[in-house]
RNA sequence: CGGGGUGUAGCGCAGCUCGGUUAGCGCACCUGCUUUGGGAGCAGGGGGUCCCAGGUUCGAAUCCUGGUACCCCGACCA
């Protein structure tokens, strides 16, 4: 049938045709007729949907609530915090009429240009303006504070190249906006929450991540300090995949939002804000799957187990049957998404290699000869490894080998980054080195005019300032000046 | 917005240099039979304003002019 399929694009070839090739074989998502834009397919958007569920319980252990605001902003709220419009105003895709009418000379519609709005309308690249307009109503007191609030939207930003999942023009994700009573708890709400970032990313998408403070450079627009979580992908590039941004109190003091303290005196607001978007669906692409296609990990795998059957004939189908639904519930009954996979308009050979694409970590075959063994075929995607065992108690072996493979692959990330990270001290070694692609931790004076300087030779960006790790002083790379630790620079999507 | 490239069936392409039967191939699709432990085989079938507009010509997918769309490389960015 779809012998297409088989010619990936291989990882070595050429890593993004390769990513390209992916998306769309896998059925995840694919190019809209709207230039820059993605339909998210129905198997892509599952696994965004394990993705937000996990992400919104772990919001909702941590004291979170969830709300929606309007995806259009008033064009003069967005100027309203100066460097928050600096940021985002070359991106920004704007409403200005809200009527159309036939055209009068010719076939079709245009705009109806006496429909032109008093004030255009932006759509949101991000709601910080939007939201803190509102809290200024919703605070008087330090008895309303804190507000923890997150919003599952879409946002828009008109970006000049796009890559799917990785930049779009629209794309969704989640926005926490939280408001305090005190800088340094508003401080810790946003260590929180990259904290929670960085387990997620570990623990659920076996996706290893760096946390760190961008430099001022990299900073939101109109935050005083942006955390992050950088991941390595497999070419060793780095990829920015979730932010956290103490705020201080310039969007409250940009709208006004003032309380009564517990002094009985007024103060501004202090606030944080966090994301993670469906780039998150990239860094999971890149950070696993290989030559024959998606490689999930188990925990955020929409289909944890796929059992195949192997028949001739209606009479054997039924005896595989009996057999395979025994396991498929016992399977179910033990929280494990399992499908089973007996539609007869594909051939066995098909199903292998397409549910390797689509990244199902575990596959069982059963067939007649199984039956007289009474054995059962289990291959799992990661290592593509291939074993025959009874098919009693198989059930938990499966539970155990979801396990692993989950531990597995993140420790197989994590030796990859090791391996392509490295100490540099000398910049002439940077510039050769960072051609390879890979993390580089070097010393850097803290200044702005070297950040640049190096972005301009060499495309590296720095990539944070890490929390954890070495903290020990040394002499920039490039001028020499003290430097108190190793930055990690690296070029990046 | 700079530099390069491509528009021919649902997808991927050949044909164009040097104009000439009914525009072709692979995959996908439909029908039938045989198959089914790693992306099936055979036979038959359907599907095209050759990106748009104008020009040259007896004749244009092919040559000329203009437009347009998309892709890649930069600048911008979660």
């Amino acid at each position: 049938m779809a012998k297409q399929l088989k010619n990936l694009t291989k990882r070595s070839e050429s890593y993004s045709q390769w990513y390209n090739d992916l998306v769309l074989k896998a059925n995840l998502a694919e190019q809209s007729a709207v230039r820059g834009c993605m339909v998210i397919k129905p198997y892509g958007y599952a696994i965004w949907e394990k993705i937000q569920r996990q992400l919104d319980d772990m919001f909702k252990e941590t004291g979170h609530v969830n709300a929606y605001f309007p995806l259009l902003i008033p064009k003069s709220f967005l100027s309203k915090e100066a460097e928050h419009v600096e940021g985002f105003a070359k991106e920004c895709a704007v409403v200005t009429h809200h009527r159309l009418m036939q055209d009068p000379n010719g076939t079709g519609v245009v705009v109806d240009p006496s429909a032109k709005l008093e004030e255009e309308l932006i759509i949101r690249p991000t709601s910080e303006t939007i939201i803190w307009n509102t809290y200024r109503n919703w605070i008087t007191s330090y008895r309303d504070l804190p507000i923890l609030c997150n919003q599952w939207a879409n946002v828009m930003r008109w970006e000049m190249r796009t890559r799917m999942f990785l930049r779009t023009a629209e794309f969704l994700w989640q926005e926490g906006h939280t408001a305090h009573e005190t800088r340094q708890e508003a401080e810790a709400e946003t260590v929180r929450m990259i904290n929670l970032y960085g387990d997620f990313a570990e623990q659920y998408m076996a996706m290893p991540v760096i946390k760190g403070v961008k430099s001022a450079t990299e900073r939101f627009a109109g935050a005083l300090d942006t955390y992050t979580i950088e991941a390595m992908m497999q070419d060793g590039k780095a990829l920015q995949s979730g932010t956290s941004h103490f705020l201080g109190q310039n969007f409250a003091k940009a709208f006004d939002v003032q309380f009564s303290n517990r002094e009985n005196k007024m103060d501004y607001v202090w606030a944080s804000s966090w994301g993670v978007s469906t780039r998150l669906m990239g860094a999971l692409i890149m950070t696993h799957s290989d030559d024959n296609g998606l490689v999930l990990p188990p925990k955020l795998a929409p289909i944890q187990v796929v059992i195949i059957p192997i028949y001739k004939g209606e009479e054997q189908l039924a005896k595989v049957s009996e057999k395979a639904n025994a396991i498929v519930a016992q399977l179910k009954s033990m929280g494990i998404s399992v499908k089973y996979d007996d539609s007869d308009n594909k051939r066995a050979g098909f199903k292998f290699a397409d549910y390797e694409l689509k990244g199902v970590p575990v596959r069982l075959v059963i067939g007649a000869r199984d039956l007289e063994n009474g054995t059962i075929e289990v291959m799992r995607r990661d290592t593509l490894e291939k074993t025959n065992l009874p098919v009693e108690g198989i059930e938990a072996h499966v539970a155990q080998l979801l396990e692993d493979i989950q531990a597995n692959i993140f420790q197989k990330a994590l030796d990859q980054r090791a391996a392509m990270t490295q100490e540099v001290d000398s910049y002439d070694e940077f510039k050769e080195k960072i051609e390879g692609g890979g993390f580089f931790l070097c010393h850097w004076d803290g200044t702005a005019e070297t950040e640049e300087k190096i972005k301009n030779e060499t495309k590296a960006t720095i990539r944070c300032i890490p929390l954890d790790g070495d903290k020990t002083p040394g002499k920039c790379m490039v001028t020499g000046k003290p430097s108190a630790q190793r930055v990690i620079f690296a070029r990046a999507y």
